[in-house]
DNA sequence: GTAGCTGCAAATTCTTTGCAGTTGT
DNA sequence: ACAACTGCAAAGAATTTGCAGCTAC
């Protein structure tokens, strides 16, 4: 049976308190607020519980580690800020892609990333909005032209 | 001044012989038919230097690792088969998505994964086409529902 | 009381880097 | 000749797993 630990419960309530996806490392952090002794290996072993029994589902962006979210939004996007990488949730989407893939190929989800500014990261504005997660060296940003 | 040696020419040669993005990996198992003695770390330095020279550009989808293909493929975006895991690229496009962002958000590009079955994946046929890269333990395949 | 959970440390996987020897030009 | 390049092995970063002790029920 399943048991109702502090470490799930503020790991659960750190990812409902957040209004994005969040990294299993800004889990961890706003997790310690509550138990500060948490380990790492617990926040990812519980993120991967909390998926499987259908309360969380995996954000995974190109190029980027996964991110965790509530569910319950329903089918809906992302955008990810070039200033300060976050992402943030898009509840629209173009609708009806079938039509793009070649012949002989079925089409039946699709991920859509958008990317640009966030409204706390204006065009003018260069310092990120709050933390900017550090950027590992191995990372290639694709940088997709206009269409 | 950069130099031409065998290993960078099989590296090349694999990509170009190649009809979709293809892994590390791949590159290695292709370009090893030319130089057998060829290691997976002269594989990455390569890589990272013809994406560096423009040679290149890296293929990233969500939640998987990097691809790579040759550049000139004007803007596009690309398809993963669910059974063989294979990527291809896909020449179309759905066209400005600038009115899905919130307000206040500024879009400047987007990235389109499609995901379905390949020409050589039918949903009948329950054997992938060819190889299917081993399914890494801990990959969270993220299955968006139908718009 | 005991199965499930936790923290720690070791193991894995993918990628990068240090180094000594090799090779284009 | 000599700087660029290569293979190997060690180092890194993100994630998973083994294990002995802890704890919710």
């Amino acid at each position: 049976m399943e048991r109702n630990t502090r470490q799930r419960s503020a790991i659960r309530e750190a990812i409902a308190q957040a209004d994005r996806p969040l990294l299993p490392q800004e889990v961890l952090d706003a997790a310690q607020q509550a138990v500060p002794g948490l380990g790492i290996a617990t926040v990812y072993r519980n993120l991967k519980m909390l998926v499987e029994e259908g309360a969380l589902q995996p954000v995974n962006l190109p190029g980027e580690n996964p991110r965790f979210e509530l569910v319950g939004h329903r089918h809906h996007h992302h955008f990810q800020c070039r200033q300060c990488q976050r992402v943030f949730d898009v509840h629209a989407c173009p609708g009806d892609l079938g039509g793009l893939a070649p012949q002989g190929f079925t089409v039946e989800d699709h991920d859509l990333t958008l990317y640009g500014r966030c409204k706390d990261c204006v065009p003018s504005n260069d310092k990120p909005a709050r933390r900017k997660t550090a950027e590992p060296g191995g990372h290639t940003h694709t940088h997709p032209r206009r269409c």
